[in-house]
DNA sequence: TTGATTTGGTTTCATATGTAACTAATATCG
DNA sequence: CGATATTAGTTACATATGAAACCAAATCAA
């Protein structure tokens, strides 16, 4: 590759020249989304003392009551070490109860604490509105782009190796 | 808000209501860097024994020789720590070379060794491989469309509180 | 000058995180 | 049934990470 508009070289992207690590996309997109989720996280923290997987966890429990860690896991995107911790912090301090299903008693089902619905409800407006802002600047076609780029980029990459 | 296409319901989107985390922007930007970057930092595990941390060190050395760790701070958006300990690494396992600038003493300029510079140019081209695999699927348009609502986004997001 | 401040970089310490091992309950198969 | 395998979730351990304290060199200010 050569440095963008610079003097033409005579190969056409040669892979051994110096990579551009601003241009590059798994860079890029580690830049843009740790400036989203810091400050987001920071705001979650900041007003409601959550880290981001607690936050997930709210939120997830608050549209699918009753659910299970596993469940959370797997529509959270978190790993179930980090779902067991963030549960147990969210009942330790009295924003979710935990039922065991009688039905299998592994497992045990998640329900928000009127505590805990009470900050959902403060939440997702917060969340709504920081996504709002971010995307204010944005045409509604580039909003159909962006959500089309994502969906089809996270469905490449899944079948990468 | 309402589940994308439902019955249409007499308020438009309102802020009360469950919050699909899965349409939700910065947690489908998450989800799509973190695949993007374990899968690529596996790849950099396996095959060079480097860290996310270590693996922009060497990229950008490698396109702006001696140069300092602030300035790789700064142009990696990484933070100073991780800077510091990874070309700690680097330098133990031979792959970068430290040398104390005399006209500011408390300065070290870096330069990549032999055994860096090899592994700079296998690991380029593996990069780009990876990034090439990853647009493979996007027409000419989308990657333009790509390209700039990555740079309106994270302009948009610094400005942000 | 020399004392105070700033800057480049490292170290410390406390916390966060992930892998693997583990416990308990259920499911499966002979 | 009863032995074995599987699943849900937790715990232990080792490593990663970040904030703040720190050190040394350079700059500033009197």
């Amino acid at each position: 590759m050569k440095p963008n508009q610079a003097a033409a070289a005579p190969t056409t992207d040669d892979d051994a020249a110096p990579l551009q690590l601003e241009r590059f996309l798994p860079y890029r997109l580690a830049v843009l989304t740790n400036l989203v989720s810091s400050k987001l996280a920071a705001a979650y923290a900041r007003q409601f003392n959550l880290t981001v997987a607690e936050w997930r966890i709210i939120a997830i429990v608050g549209r699918f009551p009753n659910t299970t860690a596993s469940e959370i896991a797997e529509r959270g995107a978190l790993d179930k070490v980090a779902v067991s911790r963030a549960i147990a912090s969210l009942v330790a301090t009295g924003r979710l109860v935990r039922v065991i299903d009688p039905a299998d008693r592994r497992r045990a089902r998640l329900a928000m604490s009127t505590a805990g619905y009470n900050v959902y409800r403060k939440i997702v407006p917060l969340a709504r509105d920081y996504e709002r802002q971010l995307l204010a600047t944005l045409a509604p076609e580039d909003l159909q782009a962006l959500d089309r780029l994502l969906e089809s980029l996270t469905a490449r990459v899944r079948q990468l190796p």
